[in-house]
DNA sequence: AATGTAATATTACAACTGTAGTTAATGGGC
DNA sequence: GCCCATTAACTACAGTTGTAATATTACATT
């Protein structure tokens, strides 16, 4: 259970290559982030490194090179920034949060039947846990 | 329309009491926040000068004191950390991120009411306009 | 064995954040 | 008019992040 991951934009690009390849080495991340972000290897391998000291990703040399993968998920992080954007802004009541998505944007009516729709199947599904 | 303004905690802190209180001087704020967190009044002076500098609150001197207030609203703040968030984490899909908050564990069965009732409410509202 | 090449390791640096000490100004009380 | 207390201004410093150049290492090829 890692305590509380707060990711940046930027550490959350590389980590969403790693979480859609499950391997990647810093060169392959490197040209996956290109296009949204143009960046040296040396800088991406600082970042990675980095991302590895606070134990968010591990590597393992394989023929020269580090291949890193995730240590956390993507749910894993989901849940702790939303957590923590939930305490920080809404007190930490998740309700609040919601009638903010409902109120404060633009959502659209196909977004209001999935979300119904994903409301009645928790329900559902809760029932019989 | 301020464009993105991202807060971290402390400074949500700071932002809070001005919130609350539409105006307040520097020892009001570090009052008001020192239970949660022990600061020197400079430190609070610091970090509100930055602020100013970054546009999110202004002040005009009263009785040799810097009385500060938000520039920016609570509402403001919630949408664009709360759309940064969906962006980052979300690919921009607010439903997915309703789908998280729903099966992510967090969430009461009274909170699920209140969600339902606010869905009603909110599709009722959108009807009409 | 020498060398080119590819990869990592080291070092650097500016901006921002959290934190606060020190200094300067100034108004109120005596 | 002088001193104290309050308050703001300036300075400082360590940690994180974004960014990358340079240095070192080591494999493969000749």
């Amino acid at each position: 259970m890692p305590e509380t991951h707060q990711l940046t934009d930027l550490q959350i690009s590389l980590m969403r290559v790693l979480w859609d390849r499950g391997q990647a080495t810093v060169a392959e991340i490197c040209d996956a982030v290109r296009s949204e972000r143009g960046l040296a290897l040396t800088t991406v391998a600082t970042l990675l490194s980095r991302l590895e000291k606070r134990g968010i990703v591990s590597h393992e040399t394989r023929a020269r090179q580090f291949v890193y993968q995730a240590l956390v998920t993507e749910a894993d992080i989901r849940r702790s920034m939303v957590h923590e954007l939930t305490e920080q802004l809404f007190d930490g009541d998740v309700a609040a949060l919601m009638s903010h998505l409902l109120t404060a944007r633009e959502i659209s009516s196909g977004d209001l039947n999935r979300i119904k729709a994903m409301l009645a199947d928790h329900q559902a599904g809760r029932k019989e846990a």
